[in-house]
DNA sequence: GTAATAATGCAACCAGATTGCAATAAACGA
DNA sequence: TCGTTTATTGCAATCTGGTTGCATTATTAC
């Protein structure tokens, strides 16, 4: 097996993580590990994948299949704002990610440029909380930071309402 | 106005944000307020409400009210690892509220104990990058870190599969 | 090859949340 | 204090993302 050839290294991540090597799980691990460091709702995956596979796998299939995935840590899911799960393929690196949630309009956005001052301190201190929870024997882990408040968008509208009635 | 008098602070807060002193409102805030540091869902609050309050207030209107009781930041609002959102009153001084969430049972557990070791470090680097993004202009604002993975029962249990069948 | 078992597809169902709209109730100016 | 304006309430219907049950099909292990 020529693990270079990237349909072979889909294959044995699959059966060393107990899975089938199906043509669904291939396809959707094989579309998630080709599009890194973004992740996709369900939703999105399936029209992903349907625009350029075969036939449309079922919805439902889609549903256990990113969830078998996941109970085997080849997929990172969080729940975005709007309290939809977003799947990506297990980072190899695990990093903060800070995003920032608008509780008003409930928009997800990075808050990478924000933090580079701060980040870097950030960084460093979940890495080594990190650290101190591997050492504890949990495994498979990701780190997430997010921050709430009211976004610049959400703020602007509001202090419209309040100073130009429409 | 004897702002000592909960009610009567607590109908000072929905007027300086804006919002109506209806009894909804006053009962939901305030039992809020006399519940700081836990959060609850939507189903948690109205049966909470309803057991103490004199009738029970509708399901659309808890909604409609936690939602502008949320947009003005006297609540705090966050999706929790099962895809339920959770409100708990703004709390005064914003910590960093580490917390686990299992990537298999979606159970969200706090994460206090585990990082005493490296907890501090944490939250110093937290409330700097809090600080950096008050500085942008940013208001309102909370954080939370979430670490996910497998839990301990939850990988436990994994094992037994393979190595116990029933 | 064949048996055991994991994965698929379909239909029905569910919880949490949202929308439209008519009916009330605060807030504010006269 | 009386309207008037506008926010809030309640009810019914609807929506979205997700789940469950079950018969069928495809992988895997022998």
């Amino acid at each position: 097996m020529n693990l270079s050839d990237p349909m072979d290294a889909i294959d044995a991540l699959l059966s060393a993580h107990g899975l089938r090597r199906t043509a669904a799980a291939r396809r959707v691990l094989g579309w998630l590990l080709a599009h890194p460091d973004t992740s996709y709702t369900h939703a999105q995956l399936q029209t992903a994948l349907s625009g350029e596979g075969p036939l449309a796998l079922d919805r439902v299939t889609l549903y256990r299949l990113i969830d078998r995935l996941t109970q085997v840590s080849l997929l990172l899911c969080r729940v975005d704002a709007s309290r939809v799960r977003r799947y990506q393929a297990m980072p190899a690196s695990v990093q903060a990610m800070p995003h920032f949630e608008c509780q008003n309009c409930h928009r997800d956005s990075p808050l990478a440029g924000a933090l580079q001052a701060s980040g870097n301190d950030l960084e460093r201190a979940a890495q080594s909380a990190l650290a101190a929870l591997r050492s504890l024997g949990y495994q498979g882990l990701s780190m997430d930071f997010a921050v709430r408040g009211v976004c610049a968008d959400c703020s602007a509208g509001q202090a419209e309402i309040v100073d130009a009635p429409a």
